[in-house]
DNA sequence: CTATTACGCTACTCCTCAGTAGCGTAATAG
DNA sequence: CTATTACGCTACTGAGGAGTAGCGTAATAG
């Protein structure tokens, strides 16, 4: 029944078919009008006339490509890859400046298009069980885990002590989460003063070794 | 006409109108088994014949009440009302028993309850934008404002240094946004270990000053 | 009892939106 | 040129869901 999944994969490279071919570069705008979209409205109020319409395509065009709605989100999801640090972890000498790096990748269109991102796709998630999953492992667990990585690295330095070692998990979560819960809770944008403060006020505070013992146990 | 907004407020006291009253005590089940499903479901996908099911009251009822879904949904809102820590902030001696006892406390359910309740609220507010406000305002801004006075009660209490009075509008923040990042990243439920974590391992942590070079007591 | 008002129910209207059919046209291969 | 395949467009189907109409019944007041 043709449709969908055009056969790409299925070509052998020296085989040419005959035909009009399919106008890959038209892929990567819909895509990008799915996530842009999503950044705006809730998942179910992202229509795909809408999609079509941003993306300058017409919506049969894009059936002829993903079957149904989730798919074409899913493709969406898939197609916003790794954050690049995942293979190039940043090392600009201090814990400050690596993590410093990581916000101000230029993934995704930078911070600011990126969290907007990140929110939509929490919100997708809530829609669509199939979805949650697939944005869990591809966007949300790679994406700590770099800052995972970058503190445990700081510590193999020596520049933050071992004893902080167990902390390290729920730290890694700290930025995504300050930045979301920002994000969802005003209806401002979220300034790069906000993420300094969160590293200076918050992170790398708590990665110093408790002085005094007595004030906080009852 | 009629319809929507019982007198109630228009009714003298004194007066008693004929005919059958209305069940007020209904109210209550309508506006639990909404705020029940906005934890369940994304705002779009709850409907007005699974509210009017799981209340066990007809559809036409409620409508009869609300006018509009979104004002049913801002009527859940209200009936939320406040924390009751905003009126009896909790005084259990320190820093560390203030902020458990806001996170053990029974509003909305108690904490299991509650997380859940403030993530589908967050989504609602991406699907209709005259409810961010209402969940803003009633909600989010009221509690975060609980773990502000709690921190600067604790640096008027001397139990905190005087100069970490400018982190607590970000330290304010740290409890509701990780918890929220957990619950809609994982699939899991949230348990007490883990606001523990958040307390011991970087709320508390982050409100020692940096005595970098100076050696430790204990 | 009668008058009044709320409730429950069934059935409806109207609209939005996912997904499809079919046709004319554009782009390739040979 | 012909054959083939993708694209754009208009129009459609079908489902789900917000909101309504109307009727029979339940609960109050007098």
């Amino acid at each position: 029944m043709a449709g969908h999944s055009p056969p790409a994969d299925t070509l052998k490279s020296g085989e040419r078919q005959a035909g009009r071919p399919y106008d890959r570069s038209g892929d990567g705008m819909i895509l990008a009008a799915t996530l842009d979209l999503l950044t705006e409205r809730s998942y179910d109020r992202v229509t795909l006339d809408d999609v079509a319409a941003r993306a300058g395509k017409a919506k049969t065009t894009i059936y002829r490509r993903w079957a149904t709605k989730d798919d074409l989100v899913l493709a969406a999801i898939h197609s916003i890859g790794q954050p690049p640090e995942v293979a190039d972890l940043p090392d600009e000498g201090t814990l400050r400046a690596d993590l410093l790096a990581v916000i101000d990748s230029p993934w995704l269109g930078g911070p600011a298009r990126r969290i907007l991102i990140f929110a939509g796709l929490t919100s997708a998630a809530r829609s669509s069980a199939g979805l949650a999953d697939a944005i869990r492992l591809q966007v949300t667990e790679p994406y700590v885990d770099v800052y995972r990585r970058i503190l445990e690295r700081a510590i193999d330095r020596g520049e933050v002590p071992e004893q902080m070692a167990t902390r390290v998990p729920i730290l890694a979560d700290i930025i995504p989460a300050m930045s979301s819960h920002r994000v969802s809770t005003t209806s401002e944008h979220v300034h790069r003063d906000f993420y300094i403060a969160v590293i200076d006020d918050v992170l790398l505070p708590a990665l110093v070794p408790k002085v005094t013992s007595s004030s906080e146990e009852a």
